[in-house]
DNA sequence: GCAAGGTC
């Protein structure tokens, strides 16, 4: 008998279909001669220090450096402690007795890194010794599924992935375990001050942003307006010029030539200026991005819109959430007609859903290449019915957003208008010619200036127009917004982007800090130490997080730099490079990093008012 | 009491 192993048990249902087995079994499925189980996620992690004999929080134990590390059940909390998790331990119950009767083993857990991991702990964890070979695809449609059959590759030809898995896994244990630890303890081990390879850098961009924001002296500048009329028609046009002092901006406003100081046509144009633009319809979502879009419309948190999308994804209305790409293949594109058509009923964007039945479709976001693990959040076509209003909220997003990415450009058309009464002034606005994909929501344009006008009238260059109106207007300059968890996400995706050396920069340039699955976690974590609150829609430090901040800022534990690091690191030993090597220097960095936050946590004073308590974090 | 990674 051949088992199939996926990754979670929707992807295990996908590939029994194609096969035509359909005799359900708990934790798995039977047909035409094949099993096929799953897993959810990681069922197995490293195991916790006191499983190495590391008991207690104790400076005399540090730094922690197991010599082999074990696996253990994935934990969960309950009233009692923590417990193995009962449905993981049931799972993995289940795996074990088919590898036991198994001929063979096919790995179908995800085409990445972490899927690997997830395979490679159960399968060694269970001490198996069955052969296995590896299904290799990133998409789910029958026929990639089928090729990937005929295609299956020798176990062994990813064993230097899991080489690479295994040291990201056992790398974050020893640098977060021990610079936890260290920190803690040497404050005074009055609350969990955790660090990591993502939290920390995390952290350090709210802090540095909020210390930014707050020492930001807001300059007064200055500038004139005028109100031109044609016709009758009377619009806004601004000097090109800011002033630093009020009296340069009277100077100027002295100067215009406007109806009441006896110019009855003091406005001269000297440019007209109108062109078309293009606006290409936005990619369909990822993760990141329907979290970023979420909180903006509606404020959910990051972790709240993933938890609605995993409802959804449960209930078979929206395909696969964690995913990091923005694009589908060709082969999911085949689909997307009939897809549109499901959406044809809908009550806000029917309308456009059928506009779009027999158009030519934008093609933007369709690359096979650029489908990782999963293809963009699409809907399923099946037909929701009683959602509360939070879930079809997010259903709508993922809907509309279909409807949007394979709608037409939005043509637009900016007219600048360049005037001269005394100084130069300029008047700009955009007008929408076609409405293309910004019909789907007909949402009013994010990036608006406040002093755009809405439309123009026409006007030609060489033309006089009276000057009705003028104004001195009083500014200031604004510092960077805080943090919120639309802008961290982003900031979070992209964080990398500026990195000095090309090398890290590379290393990660498609994947920024944490993962999909993870960023939402990672902020919640934050939040339940203590280093961060919302404040509104804004993440804001504590005094605790400010005070973890300023101890470990000049460290590479709280630089992106160090994810860079590694992920080039891991590259490599993909490929084929030492693994030794590596874990001999995390090692080192994991001694330093240790014996240094010794030191400096001494210096670091967590009010207890604001501390986690240590039991009950 | 601790990481980051995956998922129900």
């Amino acid at each position: 008998m051949k088992v199939i192993i996926a990754e979670k048990p929707s992807v295990a249902r996908e590939i029994a279909r194609v096969f035509g087995a359909n005799t359900k079994k708990n934790g798995y499925i039977e047909g035409k001669g094949f099993t096929f189980t799953w897993a959810f996620g990681h069922l197995l992690q490293l195991a916790a220090p006191q499983e190495y004999g590391y008991y207690g929080w104790n400076i005399q134990n540090l730094p922690m450096l197991p010599p082999k590390f074990k696996l253990s059940i994935r934990k969960v909390k309950t009233k009692d402690g923590v417990v193995d998790d009962p449905s993981v331990k049931k799972q993995l119950d289940v795996i074990k007795s088919l590898f036991d009767e198994a001929t063979e083993i096919i790995v179908a857990t995800d085409a990445g890194r972490e899927g690997e991991l997830i395979f490679r702990y159960i399968y060694y964890y269970l001490k198996c010794k069955k052969p296995f070979k590896r299904l290799w695809i990133s998409s789910q449609t029958d026929e990639a599924i089928k090729e990937g059959f005929r295609n299956l590759k020798p176990g062994s030809d990813y064993d230097t992935l899991f080489n690479s898995a295994h040291c990201r896994s056992q790398s974050d244990w020893l640098v977060g375990m021990n610079a936890t630890q260290a920190l803690s303890l040497s404050s005074g081990n009055r609350a969990v001050l955790s660090l990591g390879r993502v939290q920390t850098p995390t952290l350090a961009m709210i802090c540095s942003r909020f210390i930014e924001n707050r020492n930001f002296v807001p300059q007064t500048y200055y500038q004139v307006s005028i109100h031109p009329d044609k016709d009758g028609q009377v619009f806004k046009a601004i000097s090109t010029e800011n002033y630093a002092t009020k009296e340069e901006a009277e100077a100027v406003f002295n100067q215009v030539q406007d109806v009441e100081g006896g110019f009855p046509q003091g406005g001269h144009v000297l440019q007209v200026e109108a062109k078309p633009r293009k606006e290409p319809p936005p990619l369909l979502h990822d993760l990141s991005s329907l979290q970023q879009e979420a909180n903006k419309r509606k404020g959910f948190t990051a972790d709240q819109t993933l938890s609605i999308l995993q409802n959804l994804y449960e209930s078979k209305l929206v395909t696969y959430p964690r995913t990091g790409s923005r694009y589908i293949g060709d082969d999911v594109f085949a689909g997307v007609p009939a897809l549109i058509e499901k959406q044809e009923l809908h009550p806000l964007f029917g309308k456009q859903a059928q506009a779009l039945a027999g158009a030519k479709l934008s093609k933007r976001s369709v690359n096979a290449k650029k489908v990782t693990d999963h293809h963009a959040i699409l809907p399923t076509g099946e037909t929701p019915n009683h959602l509360s209003p939070d879930h079809q909220a997010v259903f709508d997003m993922v809907a509309g957003r279909m409807l949007e990415a394979f709608h037409q450009d939005c043509i637009k058309e900016i007219t600048k208008i360049t005037m001269q009464s005394g100084a130069k002034f300029i008047a700009s606005g955009t007008v929408i010619h076609t409405a293309g994909w910004r019909a789907v929501f007909n949402d009013k344009e994010d990036d608006k200036k406040d002093e755009e006008n809405a439309t123009l009238p026409k006007v030609t260059q060489g033309e006089n127009l009276p000057v009705t109106a003028k104004a001195i207007l009083e500014k200031q300059t604004k510092p960077k917004p805080l943090y919120n968890e639309a802008s961290l996400l982003k900031a979070l995706e992209t964080a990398g982007k500026e990195i000095d050396d090309e090398e890290l920069r590379y290393a990660m340039k498609d994947s920024g800090l944490g993962t999909p699955a993870t960023r939402a976690a990672i902020i919640e974590t934050l939040l339940k130490r203590n280093y961060i609150i919302r404040e509104k829609k804004n993440l804001v430090p504590t005094q605790t997080g400010l005070g973890v901040y300023e101890v470990v800022k000049n460290q590479q534990i709280a630089q992106a730099e160090l994810t860079g690091n590694w992920e080039k690191r891991l590259e490599e030993i993909r490929s084929g490079a030492s693994v030794t090597e590596f874990q001999e220097e995390i090692k080192t960095y994991t001694r330093a990093i240790t014996s240094e936050l010794l030191n400096l946590g001494k210096a670091l004073n967590i009010p207890v008012a604001e501390a986690t308590s240590k039991t009950n974090a």
